[in-house]
DNA sequence: CTGTTAGCGCATTCAA
DNA sequence: TTGAATGCGCTAACAG
């Protein structure tokens, strides 16, 4: 007692780093006996097993998870490779995955790669020398996806779906359909999408929709904007030249935004010319993030928790069962949202 | 070379971990001597330098940073315990955080503590025995400070000032003092605050500069917000109780809310009551985070470059020189960024 | 310049 | 039920 008593005040001092190799002397027990105690293992004397949890406790001992990690080659680490943090969207989606990792044992290792591809490869190599168990990607493009694949790490691509990984991605081209689809319902003719790349899948979904309702979409309907624009919050410059571009020829009367944020730089600058949203043009936004709540913005919702759940449970599974079939691919159904703006109270209060 | 050949095909089909042992064998060197390349230490022949990164290079090795840490003890790992990532000012905080780190060679481990101190407190526990070089915290308050103090790792709080432990905060009375001044100069003559707690700092300033001046303040300025409201994005229902209460007995021109989001939901709940912002009543939030300048809401700037910069600085001397004098406490001054309210576009363009 | 040896802290045999 | 011995993969001290 008067030892422990001792070496807790040392402790407190000096604070040098304590190991099962102490716990055991004062304990009066042996290295391996502490090590039992601590991973639950019953066959253990309950005197001792009494007496080293008392040390444990007095001293504040912690294991090294270094040391587990090299002995059991398992680090209950999950490396997480993320594109972005500006969209709100990716932001929930860590914050759950932390949650559901943490109820299950496991920490997230975080990187960004933001949106770079070289950044995204040194995540992983980081990954690997860390020894996480598994990862989950949230890809910047193709470009890593074969030799992630070849990794024999279980990972798994969140938010897209990927050929040659096991992936839970978003019905994308569901979702533009959907939203095509309401447009029309309502009543609209005339239809305009704003976003990067007109290879965005939920753009095919609501293109392929309009066409194929009867409806026209050509080129200048599609509101481009420079992938720099979107990550530097400066959207609003290539909408402001779209604008200025059409002047008054602004011939759609509702649009599909490709991210919550692009749509309200598009209300806003809309606004300013005088186009009033809802009344004039309806907006839909995609990702229902905070800033879509707040501002009172339609959107395509995303089931984060279940995505999350979804891709969690699945990457446990490739953890547990070392057989490998062919990579799975799960699509999840988005929802949309429909809110009155709020923007529209601004607009018409007076 | 065939030798080599042969291993790295085996390699890419069952991907057994591959260590400096194997490097060393397929190099015809010894194991210390892969370590040396590895490490750069200059004094290997050079041909079997590059035998050794030839091996390394084919069969992709990645040394296992568990057993690095382990010997070496230290991890080259940070660890970051946040309180929430709803307020998109933590979240580029982070961000910057990270790269700063990735740059110094250094990865972070983050964990969130929903502003919980037990959660806090574990998450310290995971960063100990994770083996973290050291830490950075945002507190969820007071409650662990002082125990993370004697934990001898190096830690570092940010965001606010810890007498107990060395900190970076933000000089928050000198916000409040500002933002007073500024409404003062304005011509601005009654005053409120929005926000959790009248313990705060920002508000402790805000108040003492208007009293100071010589005006009046009052406890019914201080609109008060339910923690559980803030982080629920629900602070909404407890602007429109307030205002439900005083009804139309409004008699401030200007207000100060504890953060961005507070500040556009009262701007929010105000203009759906035919209150016009910034006619009637001026509003500055705090953070000056996108939403801010997205929504054009003048906004209390916290120079987050600065911040994360000397935050990392100070814990990086702290890991280098061993002597720990009296804990360090560094206020940051902030900036008041005016914006013209783009809300205030949409309520008179008609 | 390089190989041999030792040991970081832990979990896991194997005996006893 | 327990302790002694071993080794995970790596770095560092020491000979040579």
């Amino acid at each position: 007692m008067i030892s422990s008593e001792c070496v807790f005040r040392i402790e407190r001092e000096t604070m040098m780093k304590i190991t099962m190799k102490e716990i055991a002397e004062l304990a009066k027990v042996s290295q391996p006996t502490v090590s039992r105690v601590i991973n639950g293992n019953k066959t253990v004397n309950e005197e001792a097993a009494k007496r080293v949890l008392k040390v444990i406790e007095e001293v504040g001992f912690i294991p090294n998870k270094a040391a587990q990690t090299l002995k059991r080659s398992r680090s209950n680490t999950i490396g997480v490779s993320i594109t972005e943090t500006y969209n709100p969207y990716f932001v929930e989606l860590i914050d759950h995955l932390e949650g559901v990792a943490r109820k299950n044992g496991f920490s997230i290792l975080l990187h960004n790669s933001n949106r770079n591809p070289i950044l995204e490869w040194e995540n992983v190599q980081n990954f690997i020398a860390r020894q996480v168990d598994g990862m989950i990607i949230i890809p910047t493009g193709e470009y890593n996806i074969e030799r992630i694949s070849k990794l024999s790490i279980p990972s798994v691509v969140m938010t897209q779906n990927r050929k040659h990984l096991d992936s839970v991605g978003l019905d994308h081209v569901f979702a533009g359909k959907m939203v095509a689809e309401k447009f029309i319902h309502l009543g609209h003719k005339s239809f305009a999408f704003i976003g990067t790349k007109p290879s965005d899948d939920k753009f095919y979904g609501f293109k392929s929709a309009i066409i194929e309702n009867g409806f026209h979409f050509d080129e200048n309907q599609f509101i481009p904007l420079e992938e720099s624009s979107v990550n530097n919050f400066l959207m609003r410059r290539d909408i402001e030249n779209y604008l200025n571009k059409v002047g008054n020829n602004i011939d759609f009367t509702c649009v599909f935004a490709a991210n919550d944020i692009i749509a309200l730089e598009f209300i806003k600058a809309a606004s300013e010319r005088g186009i009033n949203v809802p009344d004039d043009i309806i907006v839909v936004g995609f990702d229902d993030t905070y800033l879509a709540k707040i501002m009172g913005i339609s959107s395509i919702h995303q089931p984060i928790d279940e995505m999350v759940k979804t891709t969690f449970d699945l990457l446990m599974d490739r953890l547990e069962n070392e057989v490998h079939p062919e990579p799975i691919q799960i699509k999840l159904k988005p929802t949309l949202i429909e809110r009155n703006s709020y923007l529209n109270v601004f607009l018409t209060q007076k």
